[in-house]
DNA sequence: GGCTAAGCGAGACGGTACGTCCTGTCTTTAC
DNA sequence: GTAAAGACAGGACGTACCGTCTCGCTTAGCC
């Protein structure tokens, strides 16, 4: 996870912890997760959970968050802001409103609310960036005189929009996304 | 709740119950609130509580529902259609964005993810109409010609915005909503 | 039962009653058995069966013992006491080895031990009689010059060496308690 | 108890639990008697009397045999078979007759009915040594020729007019207990 | 290459809460 | 006007996990 770890850890264990917890959480959800579960599943100690994830919660995030596929994409600077970010938010929708990424945002969110930690490190590792990301690529728009405070209002309009979506079990496409984004951008002129 | 109630339901206990709820939910959070000690702090068996709330989440999602608090307005109608929606916004953050509004939302969504029957009735309670009155009121807008998948983006964006910006713990102020709900309707056109 | 009945009370559900204890006595044994179930069995309200019976002992035995397959009966008097004493020996040993007399004795037992007023009612509609007519039949024996002491000890010995075989789920034969009897009368001399 | 317990249990545990167990149940009685009581007495996790004893009867079972007073104790053998083993009978009498040895026997009888394995275990630790001790003083007798089957009958009559008196609330003394057995003995030959 | 401390699997422990079942009382409905 | 039906407060059941705590046993990393 991060480069302090103590010299002695065992990478066995922490990969299947981590693998055993994904296992579990897409096979029967956060509520009936469980660390003697994983303990079970993952042919560790639940002593050994414990002494590298404090909780429930951190645990989920950490090995929800270690996969790849929901890692935050910066867009891309064709010169065409609109373009770009629309395109953007149209990938974020598809990977966002996929089955399983719907599923993984949503325990996502749940741990979040569980543990401050866990939402800590949440924005830490997905919406922090997500936010960069954009707000940076609206800024570097030369035709586009906004102020900081409005493009975080776009971006967090333009995010909130699909997470919203999905909790609210919702369609999410990556065509409503591109159309939505289209908007947003087309206030702030 | 409904109509259809069974015959000979004791309403003191149904209050009672409902009261516990919502103490302690605001007391301890979601995460250490237990069947058991709704029924303590009710003086009520468990029992009856199983009887009328198949499991926690739905009683949780009914008893923070209960409260008025947090019901939704309808937008006014003065004829200016971004004045009427920004300022039903910045009310909706206003009420969203205190402290015990955005606790409320916090655990209404972490029920909502455990429990789908939990979800249905939140969106049927809140999110629902909040996205059909906001929708109407620009429907009713003679000088604005949407389709009515603009009118759904434009909504979810601004709620989602809102959300969002809760669930983050991030600043939701009725100034900063305002004034996000006005960009987005200006990209509506 | 007895004759202090109330007027009103209803033969067919105190029948019911009784009907439904024995069998599901019979059933699920005495640890499953539930006033609960006798009132869902008997179609009858729990009420019902509380106004009439105090509780669960009571019901038991007044169930068990309203049946006429262990009744005490007295020995005959044929003159030999020996005789007749290790027949009717014998003859109780026949129902009460019986599995289902053994059954009956056993929750009579388990019953008895829950409530005194039941061991009492045991006692009295069984026990006693049991001791009555044989320490009797003992007493009307001419040849037989014998203390009410010693004509207790050895009516105690045959009764109690049948329950304790019951109770220890050993074999009780007819033949077995035919020898027994005789062994002991011909102690007394 | 026995030899093969899994490694790592507690003996601390394990002594608080049977000496809960048996304080819980001179105290209320076996009717009130409750695992719950019992954990929290003895200061130990419900789970943990659950992981050892299978159920109710057989903690009480336990518990109860666990204790020395009631230990079968081998007649002596001083040549005078008559005068041992009334003598015995009379030692037992004088155990099982007072209060608390009374009670203990009826809250086995009760365990026992409750479930066949305490039934067994009850025999083997308690009603079995009695008989087998009884049994071989009687075989050892030179001067009484006796069959197996007689012994077994004398020593059945003897332990259950024990069992019987205590059973049904009636006295058991030592002089009486020996008295019979006199009695018994007797008709032995 | 051997020593030693850490990390490890296993799993018992004191606890809390679960969701179910039953108790004995009370109230309502219907025959 | 009684009795069925069944809700109620209470409380124990037996189970599942929690997070902590030993127990031996590897095994890495330094002498």
């Amino acid at each position: 996870m991060s480069e302090d770890q103590p010299r002695r850890r065992s990478e066995r264990a922490r990969l299947a912890i981590l693998q055993a917890t994904n296992d579990l959480l897409h096979e029967n959800g956060l509520d009936a997760f469980s660390i003697e579960a994983v303990a079970a599943r993952a042919g560790v100690g639940k002593q050994t959970i414990y002494r590298w994830w404090p909780n429930r919660a951190i645990l989920v995030a950490d090995a929800l968050l270690d996969r790849d596929d929901i890692g935050p994409v910066p867009p891309r600077n064709t010169g065409d802001v609109a373009a770009d970010l629309s395109r953007w938010a149209g990938d974020l929708a598809a990977s966002l409103g996929s089955p399983r990424g719907a599923a993984t945002l949503r325990m996502l969110t749940a741990a979040a609310i569980e543990s401050p930690e866990t939402s800590r490190r949440l924005h830490e590792k997905f919406s922090g960036p997500l936010q960069e990301l954009a707000t940076a690529r609206l800024a570097a728009a030369d035709d586009l005189r906004t102020t900081p405070g409005q493009r975080r209002h776009a971006v967090d309009a333009i995010i909130g929009f699909m997470v919203f979506r999905v909790q609210a079990h919702q369609d999410l496409t990556r065509r409503g996304a591109t159309e939505m984004a289209r908007m947003v951008l087309r206030g702030l002129r």
